[in-house]
DNA sequence: GGCATTATTGAATGAACGTTAAACACGGGC
DNA sequence: GCCCGTGTTTAACGTTCATTCAATAATGCC
């Protein structure tokens, strides 16, 4: 008989795993106070005393889906560091285009990330002052990685932008609003959509003298 | 003795109204289900129950609330509508610009409309059916609007668009991130703001040939 | 100044939820 | 076949919260 057929009692790793994934999908679509353990509970086949089994409270369920996120969000910030040789707008593109895989790849994780930075989602509330510090270090290291390689353009003629906030912001904007309208089953993959992207931020501060290729 | 200070009771519209403002903002910034009668009766200086002398029920505050704001949003669609002697690129920056004042006039609402269709915040799931309904066609409307403007400059090759799913979102996301990082506190105006975002959305779709003014 | 109406309160109710506790199933090792 | 540790369940507890109710205070009217 093949071991396929006897189904051996999954490692608590792979439950646990199971667990954090129907948390953040709901915590990321509903809210934080809005799911209750049941919910999490039904989403992986158990009642939700059995949840305390892997978990000590609902709060550090939340902490944990956080706390994992973030190392998620590290690694995307370590790409956001542009090549030494890239010109600026080959910097801005890969920026932007990382920004956008990241945001599409995992909706509901980008959902938390985006949470946390639109202040929106009530999941902020929720969290420890730590955590709440954490996430500020990644809001103004995004910015800057931005902020430097706009700075660089400008000093190199290459861009011309009216004010550094504003544009920022709206090159922000399209990685942050995307998970919003992205449709996965559509006829855009999320590369063309990152790629489409990129386009948008390179218009928005190329240079008059430069535009037009 | 003046009647100013003979405090007359406020009229029930006054009072009403308070408890609109502070639920529109309780609702926007933590969610529907962590906000609790008490928060809001606080907030107006009642006790709880005190506020079921107004509203029947908490459900049916929310309910109002949004069909308060319905109101606005309507309002904000006709001027969203563009004058037919405008050209492409007039009619695009009054857009944006109109949509970005709607954003930053009332940070609360805009919280609430936004809420809607980014599907997050934890608000639409507290919503009637028909209620949801009508939000589909907001955001329909809205979009069917900058659409209609896209093509006709695409048609009069003032402007050049890649796709016109990804430009469109991306000229949205300039207002709705907007409410994330504007402080009105700070050295830009609301003018300012839409000023300088329908100049990042006129970049994002004109042609290169007409680029660099 | 008394009275009906308007507005508000404190105490009470019932449901939902996070969490705990004790009992119960299951599988592996002897 | 028995035992033990690992999961899981049902029942129960305490709390919070929306909501109700009876009592009461404030107001406007005569």
């Amino acid at each position: 008989m093949p071991k396929a057929l006897v189904p051996k009692r999954p490692p608590r790793e792979q439950v646990t795993a199971r667990i954090y994934a129907a948390a953040i999908r709901l915590f990321a679509s509903r809210g934080y106070e809005a799911t209750t353990m049941q919910d999490i509970a039904v989403k992986v086949g158990m009642t939700a005393p059995a949840l305390y089994y892997y978990f000590e409270s609902k709060q550090r369920l939340l902490y944990d889906v956080i706390e994992i996120n973030f190392e998620h969000f590290a690694g995307m910030l370590d790409l956001l560091v542009p090549a030494e040789a890239d010109s600026p707008t080959e910097a801005l593109r890969s920026f932007v285009r990382t920004h956008l895989e990241f945001q599409l790849e995992d909706v509901d994780r980008a959902r938390i990330y985006n949470a946390m930075f639109l202040g929106t989602g009530a999941l902020l509330e929720s969290l420890t002052a730590g955590q709440r510090a954490e996430i500020l270090k990644f809001q103004t290291k995004v910015r800057g990685r931005l902020q430097a390689i706009l700075e660089r353009g400008v000093a190199r003629r290459e861009f011309a932008v009216a004010d550094f906030t504003v544009t920022g912001m709206g090159i922000l904007a399209l990685g942050e609003f995307a998970v919003a309208w992205f449709d996965p089953d559509s006829r855009l993959t999320v590369a063309q959509v990152a790629d489409q992207c990129a386009d948008l931020a390179v218009r928005m501060v190329q240079a008059p003298s430069r535009r037009g290729k």
